[in-house]
RNA sequence: CGGGGUGUGGCGCAGCUUGGUAGCGCACUCGCUUUGGGAGCGAGGGGCCGUGGGUUCAAAUCCCGCCACCCCGACCA
């Protein structure tokens, strides 16, 4: 389809911009913020329809094609096959898997006319599952990779920034089936290689980063995040040796343990008005607590009360988490840290007036029974200002080994700009990420919610293992837009540009002639044409809104025709070079077939 | 779900405080002139002012409810 390597002739096309259904707007819609949402509405690419729903516009349908093309090639050549589900499901699958209830308020929901209740498709595990089960029986059969591409819908609290959460979304969906967890690690890891070949394919730069397993379950789990400021994924990255994972996965190096006994006794001293960590340094600096007047935040001992709320149980349960003062915990990390669990602030700090907010320490904490986790910066032998568990006092060399004993550590801290890498040490970066692709090693639950088991060759059943692939197609072309644009408007790659050549004659008379006839010979030639012959429209507006509307190579056929030359401009880079009119088809094109 | 902001032709906005014939720029239509960086002149078409109720002789304007959109947070992937 593809020979030597220019675009094939089925892409051949020509579209006219005086009949193309487009409109392109001078102005910045003033409801679109995020650089993708604004541009693809001001090129004519969508229109907004519905509360996070978008009409794809003949240009953004031709860009979707091209993404959707790159996804599917990809996929196919690792073996994946390609079905369609439908997007109206009955609710007993997903009673069976539990999701019913655990996607909750996130499903959209409805009755038929028999009061039968059904979904629309949010993603589609179940069904597959289901579908395997149907066909297959025999060991021999696996393994199986199925996709699809799909519009799914989820009840979106907020949808944002257009297509980069929207209630109606495009997904390419995969799930393998394995008999093995080798097997299914294998599948994973020829996901994981499509991905980077499809990302790279699109021109994305993204980052790979270790996940926390989600309410989808399953063990490991990658999130591919394509780096943009508006991101809703904040992932550290290291510069030295590549490590990437998102914030609530990050791991804190713990410094040497040291003797406990080397530090002198603790002291509680009056400190009064310091319930706060700031308050509390100033006071122990201007009083030389224990000798100093170096204290940092960073000496000091920060007990945070929460509570934990496990599924199933119904008292939450309370839960006092010790971080370097200058730290703050970040909740999210803790949740992540527990899941599935829900962590909230503790606040009824009168109905407890053991734990004596502000000046908390971890000193009794184990005698009142209540858990106690720490910083893995927290070792023993570190001492620590901290609380004395009274109103207006502090303790100095509070020492953790000595003066009290942690039940174990925990991630909570925010990762900060700068913190160590894990691996290697380097000061990491925190970016921001959108989240274009997740890769899960589900492992056996939905075959074991629906028993899909394979006939081994002994005639004994073999629970089946899957893993679930994801990719956001529509929310990918944001991402594509995303990082590639400037202040004039986009500058797509020229793997998902809608066409490959604008070609923009400066005036009406013999320029848009010679234009015209360029445009059939180029497409021709197996180009995708955009020809501005949008009559009287100035070659002003001509170059803005080619500009706008960013494919990669422009030709302005304009005062020079008559010499017999063309002007060849390059979006992205922005060069401009004067070529031959006779020479411009071959140089876009690339040299003619032999045949 | 909490906080903030905004709803007036396709797009961007004014008008609202102080109630009284709905306006401007762009886009669109027609004519003439223009044509290498969002052209000029002239003539036009298009809006129950988000929606429902209330106050009033009279509501875009005042009051109440609802809906939608944007931003921040919560939530979610």
């Amino acid at each position: 389809m593809c020979r030597g390597g220019h675009p094939s002739y089925a892409a051949r096309m020509l579209l006219r911009m005086s009949t193309l259904f487009l409109r392109t707007l001078r102005e910045d819609p003033a409801d679109a913020e995020v650089p993708s949402h604004r541009l693809l509405l001001r090129a004519g690419y969508l229109r907004r329809a519905a509360p996070g729903g978008y009409t794809w516009l003949p240009l953004g349908r031709l860009l979707l094609e091209r993404v959707t093309a790159v996804v599917r090639a990809e996929l196919t050549a690792i073996g994946g096959q390609e079905v369609a589900f439908p997007a109206l499901l009955p609710r007993a699958p997903y009673e069976t898997s539990g999701r019913w209830t655990a996607y909750g308020q996130d499903i959209f929901t409805l009755r038929d006319r028999r009061g039968a209740e059904h979904l629309l498709g949010p993603t589609h595990e179940e069904l597959a599952t289901l579908l395997v089960k149907d066909l297959y029986t025999s060991y021999r059969d696996y393994p199986v990779v199925l996709f699809q591409v799909q519009t799914k819908f989820r009840d979106e609290a907020r949808p944002r920034g257009g297509l980069l959460r929207a209630r109606e979304f495009i997904m390419k969906d995969a799930y393998s089936f394995d008999l093995t967890d080798e097997g299914l690690a294998e599948a994973y890891a020829r996901q994981r290689a499509a991905y980077q070949r499809i990302f790279d394919r699109l021109g994305l730069r993204y980052a790979i980063v270790g996940a926390v397993a989600g309410a989808m379950g399953g063990s490991a789990s990658e999130e591919f995040l394509a780096e943009a400021p508006v991101g809703e994924d904040t992932y550290a990255a290291c510069p030295g040796c590549g490590y990437a994972a998102n914030v609530e996965a990050v791991t804190t190096p713990a410094p040497p343990a040291s003797d406990p006994e080397r530090h002198p006794p603790a002291e509680s001293h009056e400190t009064p008005d310091t319930p706060t960590i700031t308050s509390l340094v100033a006071h122990a600096n201007s009083h030389r607590l224990g000798g100093r007047a170096d204290w940092t935040a960073a000496d000091t001992l920060k007990n945070v009360v929460v509570t934990v709320s496990a599924p199933g149980h119904a008292a939450p349960d309370l839960l006092v988490i010790g971080v370097p003062g200058d730290r703050e915990v970040d909740l999210r990390r803790v949740e992540a840290a527990l899941a599935p669990a829900t962590v909230a602030l503790f606040e009824d700090f009168a109905g407890r007036p053991e734990l004596v907010r502000g000046y908390l320490g971890p000193q009794r904490l184990a005698g009142l029974g209540v858990r106690y986790l720490v910083d893995p910066r927290v070792v023993a032998g570190t001492a620590w200002l901290t609380g004395a568990n009274a109103p207006g006092r502090h303790a100095v060399h509070v020492v953790c080994g000595r003066d009290f004993a942690p039940a174990g550590t925990i991630e909570a801290a925010e990762v900060v700009d700068g913190d160590p890498c894990p691996r290697c040490h380097t000061g990491l970066a925190l970016r921001r990420g959108i989240e274009v692709g997740h890769i899960f090693q589900l492992g056996r639950r939905y075959a074991d919610a629906f028993g899909l088991d394979a006939l081994g060759p002994e005639g004994k059943p073999i629970r089946v293992t899957m893993g679930s692939y994801g990719i956001g197609v529509s929310r990918l072309v944001a991402a594509i837009a995303e990082q590639h644009h400037d202040g004039r408007g986009l500058a797509w790659p020229a793997a998902v540009a809608p066409c490959d050549v604008h070609l923009v004659p400066a005036g009406d008379g013999p320029q848009l002639a010679a234009a015209a006839d360029l445009g059939a010979s180029l497409a021709a030639r197996g180009l995708r044409v955009l020809l501005d012959d949008r009559p009287g429209v100035s070659a002003g507006v001509r170059f803005t809104d080619a500009e706008l509307i960013g494919i990669p190579r422009t030709v302005v056929v304009g005062r020079r025709l008559a010499e017999g030359y063309v002007e060849l401009r390059d979006r992205a880079g922005g060069g401009r070079t004067e070529v031959p009119l006779a020479e411009v088809t071959d140089r876009l094109a690339g040299p003619r077939d032999a045949d």
